[in-house]
RNA sequence: GGGCGGAUAGCUCAGCUGGUCAGAGCGCUGCCCUUACAAGGCAGAGGUCACAGGUUCGACCCCUGUUCCGCCUACCA
C-alpha cells in the first residue's frame, strides 16, 4: 500500500468492478424486503453542482446501507427533459447557426433537440457515477421516453375524463422572453423599489371634480375599465354608480363599490381596475361585469390593436404602438403630466414577479390555457400527510406543505413551447371554421380561441365525431415538465402497464429532495400517486438543505462563488466530498461549504488509509480467537466501544441524521480506534509469536473490517480498497452485511477500567508538557493509589502505561506511603477515579528542568474552577427543596461529584502549598 | 402582512424528551520526524450559550417580549 491514499486510481476501478458484477441491479425477485428510492431526475441540460452532490450522496448512503442490511434495494435513476431550459439551449445553438426554430419547423426542431440530447444529455449521468451513486442503471429513465410519454397521455386523458383538466381563457403568468405561460410557482418574487403614481380621473358629469387613484403600473391605466372604491368609505361612496373620464382615452368608465379589492388605508383609497393585466382586477372585473382590454402583445409590447380597443388618443396611440412596456411607462407618465392628471409620485416597496428560468419580468396575460382542477386532487394529498401515511423529515416542513396545499390554486399546465409532451387534444378544422373558434392564420397554421372544442384522446382520432371530417389539428401546446415528473415514482416502474416492478417496488420508501421543489414536485407526486395508484408514492420524504458558499451566499455562476463538485472530487477524492456533505447535513440548516472542511475530511480518509496500512503490516503471525471474556482488556474495550458505535450509527441513519452518523464514525475511527486502540495494540503485537499477539491480531483485524463496513455507505471507494487488502469474507464490501450491534460485547466495567488507564496516560503527558519535558527520554514515574482493585489493574497495565506515556519505569505504590516517597523535585498530578478515589502521580525531574511557576499557574487555574463548581454543588445540596424534589439518581450523582471535587480540591491545595514553598526557594 | 428557521469558541456548527452540556471540527499556540499516518502525534489557550423578563429546586434547552439575520409565502393597487 502507498504511504498516502490516492483516490484517483481507486475510484474508477471499483465503480467499474461493481457495475460489471451487476451489484447495482435490483431484481423484482431479489431477496429481502424492497427498499426503493427514485432519483429526483436532474435536467438533461444540467451539470453536476453541489446540490446534486448532496442530494445523491444522501440517497446513495441510504441505498448502500439498506442493501448491506439485506434489503432488496433499488435506486431508480433518470433525467428530466426540462422543457423550457432545453429548448432555450437548442435555440441558442440555432441562433449561432443563423437560423431559428420557426424557420426549422416543429418536427425538425424536435429532431434537433433529440440529437442534442443524445450528444450532451448524458453528461450528468456520468457525473453521478463519479460520485459513486449505486443506481440501477439498467432502469435508467427519461421523462420523454416512450413509456413515460404513454403514462403522461394516460393521465391527461383520465384527468380530462374525470373533469379535472379543463381548457379556458384565464389570466396567467406569461414570460415575454420564453413566450410561454408559467405556473404560479414558476414565478419568483423579488423585492423591488417601485413608485406609486397618483393619477386624477375626472368625474364624467362634473369635470372639475376628480377621483385620484394610486397605481404602480401607470401604463396599464389605458386598459382600465373601471374604478373601485370601498362601499363604506364616506369619502367616496357617493360616487358609486357614476363614471369617470379615463385620461388619455376617449372612454368613460364606471365607479364601482368593491370591498374586496379596495383597501381604504392604502394609497388614495380608490383603485383603478385593469382586468386584463392584473390578477385581482381580473376577479374584480368579473364581479362587476367589466370589459377586459388587453394592451400588450406576447413580447409585452403595446399592441396597436389593443390601443385601438382602448380608444387611446390618436397621437398617443401612434407614439406607443409596439413600444416595450418599460418605455411605454415613461411615455404614459409624461402624457399624464402634460394633461395635468398626475397628482404625485412616491417611492414604494413592492414585489416583482420574474420568470424562474430566465429572470425576465413576467406579465399577467390573458390567453386560453389548460388547467388542472387541483382541489379534488389536493384533498387526499393533505390527508396522507396529516395522517402520517407520508412523513416529511424534518417535520417542520409539514406545516409548510399543508399550508400550501390548503390554499392551492388551479395549475396551469400548458406551455407554448415545442419541446415536451404535446397535449393529446385535437380540434376539427371543419367545425372550428363553422363556429369561428379556429382561425386559419396561414397555411396549416391555426389560432385556437378559448371556445375551441378539444377532442382529448390517447391516440390521434381519425375523424371528428361531430361532423365526420378527417382534417383535425393537434393542440400545439406541450405540458409543463412537472406534469411528467409528477408521475415519476410509478411511470418509471412501467405504469400504466401492470408490471411486476410496480407490484414489487411501489410505493417507494424514501424520497430525498431539496425544499425548493417541495411544491413543484413532491406535492404533485403525492397527488398523482394517490389518484392513479391509489397508494402514496413514498413513505418518507427527507428534505435536505441548500448548499451555500462559506459566506452563506447561494452559489451561482454569476457570483463566481461556485464550488464545483467535480473539481473537488479531482482534488480531494469523492469519499472526502461525500463525507463532508453528510457530516454537514444537519437538519433544517443550510450547508455552508468551505474547501478547508473538505480538506479536513480528505485527511480523515488518509488517516483511515494509514490505519489500514498498519493492519496490513501486522497481518503476519498466528491468529487466535477466544471468547470475548478471555481476550486482552484492550480488545474487550475496543469491541465494546465499536458496538456502541454501531448502535449509534444505525440509530442515526434510521432517523436520517447523517450528520450524527458521520460525526460518530469520525470520532470513533480517529479518536478511539486510531488514537487509542492501535496504540494499545502495539505493545501486544511486539512479540509476533506470543499468544497475546495472536489474540490481539484477530481483534485488530476484525474490528477494523467491521468499521470499514460501517463506514462504507459514506465512503464507498476507500473502504472497498482497504477491505480488499485485509482478511474478509465475500466478493465486495458493497454487498457484505452491515454490522449490527451485539449487546454481548458492551462491557461497562472494562470501559471504566480502561478509562482509568487512559486518564493516567493523559495526565502524565500533560505533566511532561507543562515542564517541557517531552523530549526527555529517560523519565520514570510513580503512582500512588488508594484503592486495591485499581492498584492491581494498574499493575497489570504497567508496561502499557509506561510505553504510551513514554516512561522508562513506573512504580505503583500505596497512597499512605506517598509522603515518604515523594521526591524533592517532581512534577505532580492527580486523577480522580470513579467512586471518589484518588490517584497521585509524580515524575521526578531535575531541579532545573522543572517549570514551577508554570505548574503553579496551571494548578491555580484548576483550583479556581473547582472552587466555583464546589460552591454551586453546595448551594444545590444545601437547598432543602433541591434535596426534596430532585430525582434520587440525580441527587446521588450530584453528591458523588461533589465528593470527587472536594477531594481533588483538597489535594490540589496541598500540592500548591508545596509548589509555592519550592518556588520561594526552600526545599520540600 | 402572515409563517418558518437561526443567533453557542476566531470560523463552521452539534447539543435528542430541562439535572457534568458548556462540546466537535477547522483555525490558533507550544513541544515532537515516537518503526500506520507531518494529509501526522502530544499538549494547550479560547465562550456572560443575542438581549430582557418569566416558569422551575435547577434553563443553552420551556414560555413571553425585544433586536439582528436568513428563507418561504402574500393581491395592499
Amino acid at each position: 500500500m502507498e504511504k498516502a491514499y490516492d483516490p484517483k486510481q481507486v475510484e474508477q476501478r471499483w465503480y467499474q468492478a461493481w457495475a460489471d458484477r451487476g451489484s447495482f441491479h435490483a431484481s423484482v425477485t431479489g431477496p429481502g424486503s424492497p427498499y426503493v428510492i427514485v432519483i429526483p431526475p436532474p435536467n438533461i441540460t444540467g451539470s453536476l453542482h453541489m446540490g446534486h452532490a448532496l442530494n445523491n450522496t444522501i440517497q446513495d448512503i441510504l441505498i448502500r446501507w439498506r442493501r448491506m442490511q439485506g434489503r432488496n434495494a433499488l435506486w431508480v435513476p433518470g433525467t428530466d427533459h426540462a422543457g423550457i431550459a432545453t429548448q432555450n439551449v437548442v435555440e441558442k445553438q440555432l441562433l449561432a447557426e443563423g437560423t431559428t426554430r420557426d424557420k426549422l419547423g416543429r418536427d425538425r426542431f424536435i429532431q434537433r433537440v433529440w440529437e442534442w440530447k443524445a450528444r450532451s444529455g448524458g453528461a450528468i449521468i456520468e457525473q453521478l457515477k463519479r460520485l459513486g451513486s449505486s443506481c440501477d442503471w439498467e432502469r435508467l429513465r427519461f421523462t420523454m421516453d416512450e413509456g413515460l410519454s404513454k403514462a403522461v397521455r394516460e393521465v391527461f386523458v383520465r384527468l380530462y375524463e374525470d373533469g379535472l383538466i379543463y381548457r379556458g381563457e384565464r389570466l396567467i403568468n406569461w414570460c415575454p422572453r420564453c413566450l410561454t405561460a408559467l405556473s404560479d410557482i414558476e414565478v419568483e418574487h423579488e423585492d423591488a423599489t417601485g413608485k406609486l403614481y397618483h393619477i386624477r380621473y375626472p368625474l364624467a358629469d362634473d369635470p372639475p371634480a376628480h377621483l385620484t387613484v394610486a397605481t404602480t403600473r401607470p401604463e396599464t391605466m389605458l386598459g382600465d375599465t373601471g374604478v373601485a372604491v370601498h362601499p363604506e368609505d364616506p369619502r367616496y361612496n357617493r360616487f358609486i354608480g357614476k363614471k369617470v373620464r379615463l385620461p388619455l382615452t376617449r372612454r368613460e368608465i364606471p365607479i364601482v363599490g368593491d370591498p374586496i379589492l379596495v383597501n381604504r388605508e392604502f394609497g388614495t383609497g380608490a383603485v383603478k381596475i385593469t382586468p386584463a393585466h392584473d390578477f385581482n382586477d381580473f376577479e374584480a372585473g368579473d364581479r362587476h361585469g367589466l370589459a377586459r382590454i388587453a394592451l400588450f402583445d406576447q413580447q409585452a409590447r403595446l399592441d396597436p390593436g389593443g390601443l385601438r380597443d382602448a380608444q387611446v388618443d390618436d397621437a398617443l396611440q401612434a407614439r406607443l404602438a409596439s413600444t416595450p412596456v418599460r418605455e411605454a411607462r415613461a411615455l404614459v407618465v409624461e402624457a399624464l403630466e402634460k394633461g395635468g392628471f398626475l397628482a404625485r409620485i412616491e417611492d414604494h416597496a413592492m414585489a416583482l414577479g420574474k420568470c424562474y428560468r430566465c429572470k425576465t419580468v413576467v406579465e399577467p396575460y390573458l390567453s386560453p390555457q389548460w388547467f388542472v382542477k387541483i382541489r379534488p386532487l389536493a384533498a387526499p394529498a393533505i390527508k396522507a400527510v396529516e395522517s402520517g401515511q407520508i412523513r416529511l423529515i424534518p417535520e417542520q416542513w409539514t406545516n409548510n406543505y399543508l399550508g400550501w396545499m390548503r390554499d392551492i390554486k388551479d395549475w396551469c399546465i400548458s406551455r407554448q413551447i415545442w419541446w415536451g409532451h404535446q397535449i393529446p387534444a385535437w380540434y376539427c378544422v371543419n367545425c372550428g371554421r363553422d363556429t369561428g373558434t379556429l382561425l386559419e392564420t396561414s397555411k396549416h397554421s391555426y389560432t385556437l380561441t378559448a371556445e375551441a372544442k378539444p377532442l382529448v384522446a390517447r391516440h390521434a382520432p381519425s375523424h371528428c365525431p361531430d361532423c365526420g371530417h378527417h382534417q383535425l389539428v393537434r393542440d400545439p401546446d406541450v405540458l409543463d415538465t412537472w406534469f411528467s415528473s409528477a408521475l415519476w415514482p410509478f411511470s418509471t416502474l412501467g405504469w400504466p402497464d401492470d408490471t411486476p416492478e410496480l407490484k414489487t417496488f411501489y410505493p417507494t420508501s424514501t424520497l430525498v429532495t431539496g425544499f425548493d421543489i417541495l411544491f413543484f414536485w413532491v406535492a404533485r407526486m403525492i397527488m398523482m400517486g394517490l389518484k392513479f395508484m391509489g397508494r402514496e408514492p413514498f413513505r418518507d420524504v427527507y428534505i435536505h438543505a441548500l448548499v451555500r458558499d462559506a459566506e452563506g451566499q447561494k452559489m451561482s455562476k454569476s457570483k463566481g462563488n461556485v464550488i464545483d463538485p467535480l473539481a473537488v472530487m479531482d482534488k480531494y477524492g469523492t469519499d472526502a466530498l461525500r463525507f463532508t456533505l453528510a457530516a454537514m447535513a444537519s437538519p433544517g440548516r443550510d450547508i455552508k461549504l468551505s474547501e478547508e472542511r473538505i480538506e479536513g475530511y480528505r485527511n480523515f480518509a488518509n488517516k483511515l488509509w494509514n490505519a489500514g496500512r498498519f493492519i496490513v503490516m501486522n497481518l503476519e503471525g498466528p491468529r487466535a480467537t477466544a471468547p470475548v471474556a478471555e481476550r486482552p482488556v484492550a480488545d474487550r474495550w475496543i469491541l465494546s466501544r465499536l458496538h456502541r458505535c454501531i448502535g449509534e450509527v444505525t440509530a442515526s441513519l434510521e432517523t436520517y441524521r447523517f450528520d450524527e452518523a458521520a460525526n460518530t464514525l469520525y470520532h470513533f475511527i480517529w479518536h478511539e480506534y486510531c488514537d487509542w486502540y492501535v496504540e494499545l495494540a502495539k505493545p501486544a503485537l511486539a512479540d509476533k509469536a506470543s499468544p497475546e499477539a495472536a489474540l490481539t491480531r484477530t481483534t485488530l483485524i476484525e474490528t477494523f473490517e467491521t468499521l470499514l463496513r460501517l463506514l462504507h455507505p459514506f465512503m464507498p471507494f476507500i473502504t472497498e480498497e482497504i477491505w480488499q487488502a485485509i482478511p474478509h469474507a465475500g466478493e465486495s464490501i458493497m454487498v457484505a452485511r452491515y454490522p449490527t450491534m451485539d449487546g454481548a460485547f458492551i462491557d461497562e466495567v472494562v470501559e471504566r477500567e480502561t478509562e482509568v488507564t487512559l486518564n493516567v496516560i493523559a495526565e502524565v503527558r500533560n505533566m511532561r508538557s507543562v515542564h517541557k519535558a517531552a523530549s526527555f527520554k529517560h523519565l520514570s514515574g510513580m503512582v500512588w493509589v488508594e484503592d486495591e482493585v485499581i492498584a492491581r489493574h494498574l499493575e497489570a497495565k504497567r508496561p502499557l502505561i509506561s510505553k504510551l506515556a513514554g516512561l522508562t519505569d513506573l512504580k505503583i505504590r500505596k497512597m499512605k506511603d506517598k509522603a515518604a516517597e515523594l521526591p524533592a523535585n517532581a512534577a505532580t498530578g492527580s486523577v480522580v477515579l470513579p467512586g471518589g478515589h484518588l490517584l497521585d502521580i509524580a515524575i521526578p525531574l531535575s531541579a532545573d528542568t522543572m517549570d514551577i511557576p508554570r505548574e503553579i499557574t496551571q494548578k491555580e487555574k484548576r483550583l479556581k474552577e473547582l472552587t466555583g463548581q464546589l460552591e454551586q454543588d453546595e448551594k444545590k445540596l444545601s437547598n432543602p427543596e433541591f434535596v426534596a424534589k430532585v430525582p434520587p439518581d440525580v441527587l446521588k450523582k450530584t453528591q458523588a461529584r461533589h465528593e470527587e471535587r472536594r477531594i481533588e480540591h483538597h489535594r490540589l491545595s496541598g500540592e500548591l502549598q508545596r509548589l509555592r514553598r519550592m518556588a520561594a526557594g526552600g526545599s520540600a
